[in-house]
This record gives structure tokens, C-alpha cells and sequence, in this order.
DNA sequence: TGTAACTCCCCTCCG
DNA sequence: GGGAGTTACA
């Protein structure tokens, strides 16, 4: 049936093209011109993507003139391999990637119109923030009596400034109303900062973009840029922000060659300055656009299905979209009543086991919750338990103090201008605090960057023989320029640092582990350039589990946040936590706006499962508190499953071990019950 | 000038 | 539990 309307359907469109239903395959052999595609979740995005592009090369279009802008690397590799299985040509050339990466790949070949050299570095949100720290201070901020926001406050106030657009005084009053008194201080710290990062070559997340934008207003570098690519192609567009969509328009002033996928029920980043209104706008903004709704799941079966759709149902913006499937079954999802975290964990771990005997591999699981460290007592109880398993998101690898630390050499190679990297090195030295790193970091400047003149400074004493050692090694490392391996560069800068390491941070153990693990990923580079950007641009999943790190075909569990948990799908998914408080997050539940984006994340987390839906609610928690001693609180079920939507669920409450200090109306199921009643409030309007 | 010990406060999601 | 700021002391 898909070749009814077109006899003239090119030879091209072979047999690979008719596994897509009517709407993929419009959406896949769309020619030319401005193309949204409405892509509910489940219903083939990533294959329609991959065909799109697949199709797209074999009509003759260079792979090298394609851009696909995905939301992570993971996504666009993913899609790009399934391309390359199709058109049976290469497409390694495809320009694939996130915005940031893509836009760190052109500023180092543009950058100079921008006064950018080529060899700028990318600070990650610590780094900036320490930067902004360090300004605070200089200012002198810090020390005053009035209360100042921390430096990772004024990294976020900063961010928000520049990716919505919006007066400083304005996302004050709307987000932090506690700083308004701040203001003028502020002002003068983000000149500052701005002006900082221009002198030490340093570019934050932010910059990525907003230096790529700023390109784009220069005619020459933008019809150049333009011409580059014949076709654009961006998933997740639910999610980019008003710098994004600016980028986006620069790049397709002549050419209206534009793909953009996306799912307004599925917008979960509006903290990163994500807007909706991008999609909503994107016909306005590009004319004729074609629009291509998909609407079958082919992920989930139809229980799971309906418990998602309810959920939207009660959505304060209403979305029109239901996804329906053809995948029918009797299970309805289930709603564990747990009596507290630790029981939560026992059964997620029981259920682990029971669908891996069923043949249901590990890797088919997937455990969600809402903060990162929202599992830890589970890693606990999976390590006792001998599951192997992988978290996404939540704190990672590279943000740890000693990875940082063993970044810092190689930045200051990598760009000597990096005053920050020398500070962090610096100060690890014995005897060297700030007043002698910046002494050191002056000297450096005025003799022009050269290594060579750190030898003849005069450092404390207790410093010296560290500090010798420091300018030997880092004079080697330069000197032998591109004749050293990466892996090589970081093993010698490893036995420098390890003695160090100990006194700098406790337990030893894990982190040199870690910077093993640092020096093997680095074999896989062949600069220490690229080493460094993609370490910062799309970091590594931590390896310092409990379960250690998985072997190559071992089979693990994943873990992973709600975030992160987007365009993946597992057989079975446990949503932990769903307590509320936890989900919706009590850090956005101030008004509308974040409330119903809880509530996207939530459909989010509940469109992952195909076959098997869990929701985790433990009723009781443990509260620590110093003074008044630890009790327990008794916690509500997410206001997300009211009356209506738990009729849609199986109820399954689960007396494991309870615990003996358990208050007596609990003691029994019947007991039980009735709390959770109370708990419950199914009627409660929201 | 550097550092260890002590206090207080706050804790999300990501490239 | 960890980061940031303060204080006492080497």
C-alpha cells in the first residue's frame, strides 16, 4: 500500500523503504523544504531518522553535507550506524552530533572571525563556576555580610540570561527572588567573567553556542557556513532553546532544507532554557512547512500505553495526542506499595531476578528515578546481590576531583592561557596556596607562556623539588610535541600526580582506578585536543560503580535518571521513588509551568517500557536530624496517579521483612491498607 | 602565607 | 556528606 500515490517513487526506494508505515515513509522521502515531524513516543522516530538520512544519501546527496543535531552523541551515533546498515555506504562523514559538539567543531575552523584561536578550550559547568567564584571574590563579594549567591547559583543565573534571552532583573524576580538584592554585584561579575574567559581562550557550555550564533551575523563566515550543508536534520526539537532555533534560522536563509523531529509532550529540559515554543513557532518561522504526525507506538504494549495516556489526560496544557498500539496484553502495569525504601530495593531486585530466570537479560531492565542519588541504597543492595549494572546521569566520572585534577595538566598544555588549570595544578603543590599560584601565573604571562622561564622561579620551599618536577615534565611533554601518544602523555602525568593524589583526596583505591580508566579511554585518541573536548562534551558513564566496571559482554542493569532515560526503551522498567516529593521533584513544584513538566518526565519515564511497567511507591522514609533524632515521615503517592489512573494499574502491596519498630496500626495488611488510605488521597484535585 | 580543624548551610535534571 | 567560609596556629 505504500506505493499507491507515486508510480515515479524512485528505484532507490527499494525493498528497506517499505518496513516504514504511510506516515514514516512520507516523513523519510520528504524531498525538499521545511519538514516537522510530530513524533509521539514509541512510534519509530529514530528509524524514521535513519531512513531519512539513509535515503537522503542514496538520492546522490554527500554524506559530508549533512548535519543531523541530536540531543546526544549516543543518539546521533545510533542513528547514523542503522543509516549506514541501510544505504550500505558510508556515513561517517555525516556532520552528527550535539549542538555543542557540532558547534565546537566549527568555531575551531571559524573561530578566528570571532577572535576565537583554534585552540580555545571548553570549561564544564564546575569550571565556570569556579572562574565566576574566583571574580566573586576579587570583587569582593564573598566576604561581605550581606548573603551573596553561591557560584554555582550565579553559573545558573548566568546561564538563563543568555540562553532565554531575558533581562537579568526578570529571571531574578521569576527564578531566584532570593538574589534580587544581588544584582548590581552581579552584573559586574558576568562583564567580568566575559572578559576573563576572552583573555585565557576558555569557552563555557554556554559559549558553544552563543560564539557559533554570533558567527552566523557575519555575512562571509554564514554563507559559507550555509552552503556547507545541503540538508539539516534535528531531533528532540521539543528541547532546544531560542539561541538554538537563532542558530537553526541563520544556517537556512537560502537553503529551506530543514528536518526537525519532536514531541511537545515529551519536553523535559526547560531548565536548560528549553522552550516549546520552538516547535509550536516552527511553521511561522520556516513557510510551507510539510507537518507529519506519527502516532503508532510500536514500543509498548496497550496497558502501558493507557496509564501514559491518562496521565497526560489530566495535563493543565492539553496535548491531543493518544498513542495506540497493536501490541495487546493482559498485564496491566504494576504499583508496588513498599513500606520503605529498603523494601523498594528488595523488591526491585526480586522482580530483577524473576524476569532475568524468564530470559528477560539485564540489559532489557532499566531502574528510573528523579535524582541521581535517588539510588543509592539500591546500588547498595544490587552490589550485595551480584547485579552488575550501569548508571546514566547523576554525578559522573569526569566531575570527580581527581579526574579534574589530571584535566588540568593536560589543559595547560593543550592551551597556556588557561589560568584556571594552572591554579587547580598549582595549588596542589606542597606549600603553594593562592597568593604563590598567582604569582606563578603573572610570572608565566610576562615571560609569554614559555615553560622554560618557570625555572627560574624562586618557589617556597617546600615546594621546590614538586615544582621542579612539574616544569621538567611538562617541558618534555611539549618538547616531544605530537610525538607522544595521548595514553602515553597521560601515563606520565599519572605517576607525577598519584603521589599527590593521596594527600590531596581520601580513598585512594577507586580514584587510581579511575585515572586508569582515564589513560585507557585515552588510547583511543590521536589528540590530545580532541581527548580533552570530548571528555568534557560527552563524558563517560561512571566507572566507579560498586559492581565495578562491566566486563565488554557481560550482561548489566541500567540505572538511570528520568533525564537521561529519554529515547531509550527497555522490556521491563521500574520507576522508583514515585512518591511525591520525589516526582514531581519539591524543587519544582513552585509553580504551573514546573509542575506540568514533571509531568511530561513522568510520561517520559512511563513510554520507556515495552512489556513491563512498575511504579515503586515506599510510604515511609527515614529522616535524619541531628537535633531532634531520626524518625520516620510518612509520604503521599505521586499526585500524578490519582483515583482515575490507579484503576489502570494492578495494586500489589508487599509486606517483605517489616521492620520491628513498625507502629502497631501498620502490623497487619489490613493495617496497611488503611494507612495507605490515608496516604493516598485518591481524590484529591490537583 | 599555608593548612588543619571547625562551623554552617544546602542538597535536581544536562551538554 | 560536601563545599564554603572562618579561625587558630605553624
Amino acid at each position: 500500500m505504500h506505493q499507491k500515490n507515486n508510480e515515479q517513487k524512485p528505484e532507490v526506494a527499494s525493498s528497506w523503504l517499505e518496513q516504514l508505515n504511510d506516515r514514516q515513509l512520507e516523513a523519510a522521502t520528504h524531498s525538499a523544504g521545511p519538514l516537522l515531524i510530530i513524533a509521539g513516543a514509541g512510534t519509530g522516530k529514530t528509524r524514521t531518522i535513519a531512513y531519512r538520512v539513509a535515503w537522503l544519501i542514496q538520492q546522490g546527496v554527500a554524506p559530508e553535507r549533512i548535519l543531523l543535531l541530536t540531543f546526544t552523541r549516543r543518539a546521533a551515533q545510533e542513528m547514523l550506524n542503522r543509516a549506514r546498515s541501510l544505504c550500505r555506504s558510508s556515513t561517517g562523514k555525516v556532520w552528527g552530533g550535539t549542538f555543542h559538539a557540532v558547534g565546537n567543531r566549527l568555531l575551531r575552523i571559524y573561530g578566528r572571525a570571532a577572535k576565537l584561536e583554534p585552540d580555545f578550550t571548553v570549561a564544564d559547568e564546575a569550571d565556570s563556576a569556579d572562574l565566576l567564584g574566583m571574580i566573586r571574590t576579587e570583587l569582593g563579594y564573598s566576604s561581605k555580610d550581606k548573603r551573596f549567591p553561591r557560584k554555582a547559583t550565579i553559573r545558573s543565573i548566568y546561564s538563563r540570561v543568555v540562553n532565554s534571552r531575558e533581562p537579568l532583573e526578570d529571571v531574578l524576580e521569576k527564578e531566584y527572588p532570593w538574589c534580587i538584592e544581588a544584582e548590581k554585584g552581579l552584573r559586574g561579575i558576568f562583564t567580568e567573567y566575559n572578559k576573563r574567559k576572552q583573555e585565557l581562550q576558555v569557552l563555557d557550555y554556554d559559549d558553544l553556542l552563543l560564539f557559533w550564533k554570533y558567527l552566523l551575523e557575519i555575512p562571509e563566515v554564514r554563507e559559507r557556513m550555509e552552503s556547507q550543508f545541503e540538508h539539516i536534520l534535528v531531533d528532540e526539537y521539543q528541547d532546544t532553546n531560542i539561541v538554538q532555533a537563532e542558530i537553526l534560522l541563520g544556517l537556512r536563509q537560502k537553503n529551506n532544507n530543514i528536518t526537525v523531529v519532536g514531541d511537545d509532550a515529551q519536553s523535559i529540559y526547560s531548565f536548560r532554557g528549553a522552550t516549546i515554543r520552538n516547535i509550536l513557532e516552527f511553521p511561522k518561522q520556516f513557510p510551507d512547512t510539510t507537518i507529519v504526525t506519527l502516532e503508532e507506538n510500536y514500543r509498548s504494549v496497550q496497558p502501558v500505553l493507557d496509564v501514559a495516556n491518562a496521565v497526560m489526560e489530566q495535563a493543565r496544557f492539553k496535548y491531543t495526542k493518544n498513542l495506540w498500539s497493536n501490541r495487546k496484553s493482559k498485564q496491566r502495569p504494576i504499583l508496588m506499595v513498599c513500606t520503605d525504601e529498603a523494601e523498594q530495593c528488595q523488591m526491585v531486585c526480586d522482580e530483577i531476578a524473576k524476569h532475568l530466570d524468564e530470559g528477560i537479560p539485564l540489559q532489557a531492565q532499566a531502574v528510573l528515578f528523579r535524582a541521581g542519588h535517588h539510588s543509592d541504597m539500591l546500588e547498595v543492595e544490587l552490589a550485595r546481590r551480584n547485579i552488575p549494572f550501569h548508571k546514566y546521569g547523576g554525578l559522573k566520572f569526569i566531575e570527580t576531583a581527581h579526574v579534574k585534577d589530571l584535566l588540568a595538566f593536560l589543559r595547560i598544555l593543550e592551551n597556556p592561557r588557561d589560568d584556571l588549570s594552572w591554579f587547580r595544578v598549582l595549588q596542589m603543590l606542597d606549600g603553594v596556596g593562592p597568593k604563590t599560584a598567582r604569582r606563578i601565573v603573572v610570572h608565566l604571562r610576562e615571560q609569554k607562556l614559555e615553560f622554560q622561564s618557570l625555572t627560574e622561579f624562586d618557589v617556597p620551599a617546600a615546594a621546590q623539588e614538586q615544582f621542579a618536577g612539574l616544569v621538567d615534565l611538562l617541558l618534555s611533554i611539549q618538547g616531544a610535541g605530537r610525538k607522544i601518544e595521548v595514553a602515553t602523555q597521560v601515563e606520565r602525568l599519572r605517576n607525577y600526580y598519584e603521589p599527590l593524589l593521596e594527600r590531596l583526596h581520601g580513598n585512594p583505591v577507586p580514584r587510581r582506578r579511575d585515572l586508569e580508566q582515564l589513560e585507557h579511554i585515552a588510547q583511543r585518541y590521536r589528540s590530545r585536543g580532541s581527548f580533552i573536548t570530548d571528555l568534557t562534551l560527552d563524558p563517560p558513564q561512571s566507572t566507579a560503580d560498586f559492581a565495578g566496571p562491566p566486563l565488554k559482554d557481560e550482561d548489566f542493569l541500567i540505572l538511570s535518571t528520568m533525564h537521561s532515560a529519554k529515547g531509550c526503551e527497555w522490556q521491563a522498567v521500574y520507576v522508583i521513588h514515585a512518591t511525591d516529593g520525589m516526582i514531581p521533584s519539591d524543587m519544582a513544584t513552585g509553580d504551573d509551568e514546573s509542575i506540568e513538566e514533571e509531568r511530561r518526565l513522568f510520561y517520559v519515564a512511563i513510554t520507556r517500557a515495552k512489556d513491563w511497567l512498575y511504579l515503586l511507591f515506599p510510604f515511609r522514609y527515614y529522616a535524619r536530624r541531628f537535633r531532634t533524632g531520626d524518625f520516620h515521615n510518612y509520604a503521599q503517592l505521586t499526585r500524578f496517579l490519582p483515583a482515575g489512573v490507579t484503576g489502570l494499574l494492578k495494586q500489589q502491596i508487599v509486606r517483605y521483612g517489616i521492620p520491628e519498630d513498625v507502629p502497631v496500626e501498620m502490623d497487619s495488611e489490613q493495617g496497611i491498607r488503611q494507612k495507605i488510605g490515608e496516604l493516598w488521597q485518591p481524590d484529591q484535585d490537583f
